[in-house]
RNA sequence: GCUCCGGUGGUGUAGCUCGGCCAAUCAUUUCGGCCUUUCGAGCCGACGACCCGGGUUCAAAUCCCGGCCGGAGCACCA
């Protein structure tokens, strides 16, 4: 009961027939680190495996060096974007490092007489297919597949001559069904394995044999992957195994970046259109972490969508607003003057700011200021002159002229303003540091609280700016914008 | 062309398996108000939805049929 409400509460839906145990696996092809559409798959996947006190596997589908070749570096950074989200796995696969398991399984299936070597070209086995008609090559003997599969495998054929086909049924109604390939000659190094094998098995059959192996009890899958099941099936079927449990899911869309692929975010990274991948404009994991973005809120945002089966298409705000939860209570408050202008103010003397480094907690920062201070350009320009506005914590003053800009103190009292809209922020004209924002692709130039060098690698809030993570100090402050 | 799947407010989501407690949940957005101090944070409030048409039934978001709309697969990609 208890329990119940529990899982209600975190949005997930309970998985069914989970009594005997829960394995799940998140599966990625490392062709590039992960992004927010591979976190929905850590997420999920880990967020039931702990609800259950089940299993994770991160298991890397890694078996095309051509088309969709791996890239070194992803496999490590995929170990630590888990970790980071805190769905560090239980045990971690290579599907490269494992062909002696897919090897056996379809010698296996050919002496069963379930598999066959096929020589048809693309377009000549389409035709087949579409007619819903057997080529020649399937009633190949036994002992000739299992020839043929030799010479496969110690290099004899050509990329193309050949594959493995499991057989299904000719004339399947579905023609996505009919006689699938398992495997294909690749004579391309593996950038983990390099040239040990040229016969690599495609993603239906690697995965087909290790969700068996593994135990895996429930499937997470996209619902372009909606007719492996009943592809697998077969295999399954010819073993006696039960097939696991499977969950589709849609496709996720965020507004803010539109369709994304690794592929493509890799081409513009390396013709310099993005800096790299923690390009803070990216929708990769890494890029975000360093926006001040916590794998906390990106989990709360992904047990939020759910695990529907249709297509959606979320905003960012989703996610920003899951992390303002999340640091708006923790967060230092600090000023921020973007298109700083000096304002003289007369009949000051100067004086001391105090103010809470946050509302909710403890703390404050000390600002000293002589007579002279920095306000936005934007605020100013909002004024006429003999209009009165305060600066926040210090004083109100009234603007004697626009150009150059002077104002003239007129007192503490903050109800003689009381306003929001009539109070800025202000920073001393001589005690500041310089700092630039990379907000959204532009460079937001500034000064802020000499404090701020403090928080190097913390997520503040710059007041009447938005949530920034302060990356370092050199010279000058760079901070990365996070959200409003 | 063949085969699957889905359609709840602007955006997501709960409810649909076992029809009534649903004049429909929650979040976000937008708008309005509040705040001894963030016109861009916070707090409070409001607006806003069951794709359409039939059928079954005392009763349908929930079941059935048809239509419309959207998505996916039919790769030696994952």
């Amino acid at each position: 009961m208890e329990e119940k409400k529990e899982k209600r509460e975190r949005g997930l839906p309970p998985l069914p027939m989970a009594d005997k145990g829960v394995v799940m696996r998140f599966a990625p092809n490392p062709n590039g680190p992960a992004t927010l559409g591979s976190a929905r798959g850590i997420v999920i996947n880990h967020e039931y495996v702990s609800l259950y006190d089940g299993t994770f596997i991160l298991r890397f589908d890694d078996t095309d060096p051509k088309n969709k070749r791996p890239m070194l570096e992803a496999y490590e950074q995929y170990l630590k974007d888990c970790e980071w989200l805190s769905a560090k796995p239980d045990r971690v696969l290579y599907a490269s490092k494992r062909m002696g398991i897919y090897y056996e399984h379809v010698e296996k299936l050919m002496k069963m007489g379930k598999a066959y070597a096929c020589f048809c070209s693309r377009e000549k086995f389409k035709k087949f297919k579409d007619a819903g008609r057997p080529c020649s090559h399937r009633n190949c003997a036994t002992e000739d597949t299992l020839t043929i599969w030799e010479n496969m495998l110690s290099g004899e054929y050509d990329e193309g001559e050949v594959v493995i086909r499991v057989k299904t049924d000719m004339a399947h109604k579905d023609p996505a069904l009919r006689d699938w390939v398992a495997f294909r000659i690749v004579k391309i190094p593996h950038p983990l394995v390099g040239d040990k094998y040229n016969v690599w098995p495609t993603l239906d059959f690697e995965s087909a044999i290790e969700d068996r192996i593994n135990g895996v009890t429930h499937i997470l899958r996209g619902k372009d992957l909606m007719d492996s099941e009943r592809r697998q099936q077969y295999i399954y079927n010819y073993f006696g195994w039960d097939y696991p449990f499977v969950k589709l899911w849609g496709r996720v869309k965020i507004h803010e970046f539109g369709k994304f692929s690794t592929s493509v975010l890799k081409r513009k990274i390396e013709s310099g259109e993005y800096t790299g991948w923690d390009d803070p404009r990216l929708p990769t994991l890494v890029a975000l972490k360093r926006r001040g973005i916590t794998p906390e809120a990106i989990r709360n945002f992904f047990v939020q969508l759910g695990v529907g089966e249709n297509d959606i298409s979320v905003s960012m705000k989703n996610l920003y607003a899951e992390n303002r939860k999340l640091i708006d209570p923790v967060a230092n408050r600090y000023f921020f003057v973007w298109d700083p202008v000096k304002v003289i103010i007369h009949g000051f003397e100067g004086g001391t700011a105090r103010i809470p480094l946050n509302p909710k907690k403890d703390g404050e920062r000390i600002l000293k200021t002589e007579s002279e201070v920095v306000i936005s350009y934007s605020d100013i320009q909002k004024f006429q002159n003999g209009d009165i506005f305060r600066l926040k914590d210090l004083c109100n003053i009234r603007i004697i002229s626009l150009d150059p800009p002077i104002a003239e103190f007129v007192g503490y009292e903050l109800d003689a303003v009381r306003r929001g809209k009539n109070i800025v922020h202000w920073l001393p004209a001589k005690d500041n540091l310089p700092c630039v924002v990379h907000k959204e692709g532009d460079l937001i130039e500034g000064v802020v609280e000499t404090s701020v060098k403090n928080e190097i690698d913390r997520v503040v809030q710059f007041e009447r700016f938005g949530f920034v993570r302060i990356e370092q100090f050199k010279e000058k402050v760079t901070a990365i914008f996070a959200h409003e």
